[in-house]
DNA sequence: GTCTATAACATGATAGAC
DNA sequence: GTCTATCATGTTATAGAC
């Protein structure tokens, strides 16, 4: 813009962004422990040096690379908020953001992602249970259908299981929605 | 018994059994990376060497503390099956051995844990679709009944979330009951 | 047989030359 | 501003004294 020699700032905003990507493909990939500065810095093509001078430390750059997960809207009506899981988790299927890949992978070794995964799960739970139609335990039945979804994610994206890791996005959604269904609806059998 | 002197070998064991308890909790609390092997040596009250000396190596000590996930047994009908879902859960809510936990805590940091789960939960998968009744992606199904299960397991047991942490298990078992049966059953909605 | 001492290595972080 | 060199620490694993 206004600056003298826009090489400077410019230059450095490149690399900074190229430093991000690295390391929200790395940490995403291997999680916080394994992950090193190191490895960031090579994929990247910079020094080590470089990264600790623009990020500070490992944990600062793994909170600008972790993203929380998208919150859903709230829903009103079973059918509706049936959907929006079901979307919610088309995310999960192969949209998700590299940055929120990287919290998940960690949140079980990691204590400060678990403590960012409980949060937004516990966002979700309370949002879904609001939108629940009036029956015993709407905690705890939301509580459920987030963790459903959870399950499938990481058994999709973090652990590849082989019938999950191929199955088109659509299929999964619409053998998964009567069991949503039948989670959010009060009738027990 | 007709050992001359009995204290001997019936030390080792018994150290060896201490180590290997104070082992299995920590790599369940922590997993196999921020395990380690003087936390384990410490928590057993014995030199850290003497660690290294019974079991040759970090991960030859996890390998003896890991424990494949139990194993459904085949069921026949929905009915049956569902109900052997559920008490496989009933495990997951409590029951759980900590070897097993010990393993699903790495799985998603440490390659040889992931393959370790996916082994074993592909494994159930191809059980419950076996036992399916006849109806289309056999597969997809079982993997998303093994799938749900495995999230709760984990939204329970290793992030604790509030409210499946605290929930009865006879409770979380009636509200997935009719979630697993829409997953069983041919009918899409 | 058990443990002290240490080797050999990798990591996050820092200081200072260019 | 960028990077070379290094520090301080923590790790697994080993060798040798007691």
């Amino acid at each position: 813009m206004s600056s003298p020699h826009r090489s400077g700032a410019d230059r450095r905003r490149a690399t900074e962004a190229r430093i991000l990507g690295s390391a929200r493909e790395l940490f995403a990939e291997k999680g916080f422990d394994r992950t090193t500065i190191r490895a960031v810095a090579t994929a990247a093509g910079v020094d080590p040096a470089l990264v600790m001078q623009y990020f500070g430390s490992k944990r600062e750059l793994f909170t600008r690379v972790a993203q929380t997960l998208p919150a859903l809207p709230a829903a009103t009506g079973t059918d509706a908020l049936v959907e929006q899981l079901l979307a919610s988790l088309g995310l999960g299927l192969g949209g998700l953001p590299e940055g929120a890949l990287a919290v998940m992978r960690s949140m079980l070794t990691d204590p400060a992602a678990a403590d960012q995964v409980r949060d937004t799960l516990g966002r979700q739970i309370d949002t879904v249970a609001a939108a629940l139609p009036p029956a015993a335990d709407p905690e705890l039945r939301a509580a459920l259908a987030v963790s459903t979804l959870l399950g499938v994610t990481i058994g999709h994206q973090l652990l590849g299981l082989p019938p999950l890791k191929d199955a088109p996005a659509d299929r999964t959604a619409a053998l998964l929605r009567p069991a949503l269904r039948a989670l959010a609806e009060p009738r027990e059998r």
